[in-house]
DNA sequence: TGACAAAAGGTGCATATGCACGCATTGTAC
DNA sequence: GTACAATGCGTGCATATGCACCTTTTGTCA
């Protein structure tokens, strides 16, 4: 290959995307931390509070995420009280996750700090800037779903 | 809050960003998969054969990763004898990565599924479009450097 | 109703991610 | 030359990620 994975300025639109995934969550993560949540968790909880109590699958393709990674990050979470895990009654099949109070109130403590990070990252990157990203990564996104 | 954290249209930068890289990464590491090789693994036999051998402290420092990710990723290149990792004469400490004769082979073999994969997501994506995202994706790793 | 497809979820496996902490080696100043 | 900082790297811990494969439970249709 003359080579189409040189990358000075980096070629590839997945590293790309994945190394400013990894910058960006630590970032937030260093936010999040006095309120002892990842940012993978702190979307979890806000996700449940905006749609309400559900299942795994739901709240998998809600997410964009694997069902069994997401089976997986609510576990540390119903650990710590901050969500309940409670069988399906009409479909035994089914788990419902709520938020629990602790939860809610976990996540209020956090959106301080989320909000703090959030600001973080636009004075470096810019309100709007920000804005213009999210909506083309919003693209991105759709692409796996229809794969 | 009245809440920065609704999330109909994706307010939160890293949220966005993670869930976009993994979209990403699961249609990048489909298209490698015939090569035996992840996404990950394959920058790393990339930004090897780009920059030649180098140290870990180095490596990890050009791919915007952290020191002990990489210690880890390298691994299962070491294993399967893609990459070689020696010690440093001068300098005990160092630990010198360096692509071998195979790994330099299944690089090759898997550059064409990469090359598969970029134009899988620029069909969908658009070419210029996926450019101009990853100018400003660079931006976004640059403000992690800086913390 | 009995066979079979479809849906919800779990598990094993392998990798990816990074923080806190520790160990050995090297550089530096006195 | 010795104390001490700095550097290069490893480890323990916890979480994140998703594929392949499995079980249980529902839905469907003849």
């Amino acid at each position: 290959m003359s080579s189409g994975s040189e990358s000075g300025p980096q070629l590839c639109n997945c590293l790309a995307l994945r190394q400013a995934a990894r910058q960006a969550t630590q970032l937030y993560d260093r936010h999040l931390a006095p309120a002892g949540l990842r940012t993978t968790q702190f979307s979890v909880l806000v996700n449940l509070r905006r749609l309400g109590p559900m299942t795994i699958n739901r709240l998998a393709q809600e997410m964009a995420i694997d069902r069994t990674t997401l089976g997986r990050n609510i576990l540390p979470l119903e650990r710590d009280g901050l969500i309940a895990i409670s069988q399906g009654t009409t479909d035994k099949r089914r788990k419902e996750l709520a938020l629990t109070q602790e939860g809610t109130a976990r996540l209020r403590r956090a959106a301080k700090f989320w909000s703090n990070a959030q600001a973080d990252f636009e004075a470096q990157f810019g309100v709007k800037r920000a804005a213009a990203l999210r909506a083309e990564l919003r693209e991105v996104a759709v692409i796996g779903v229809r794969q």
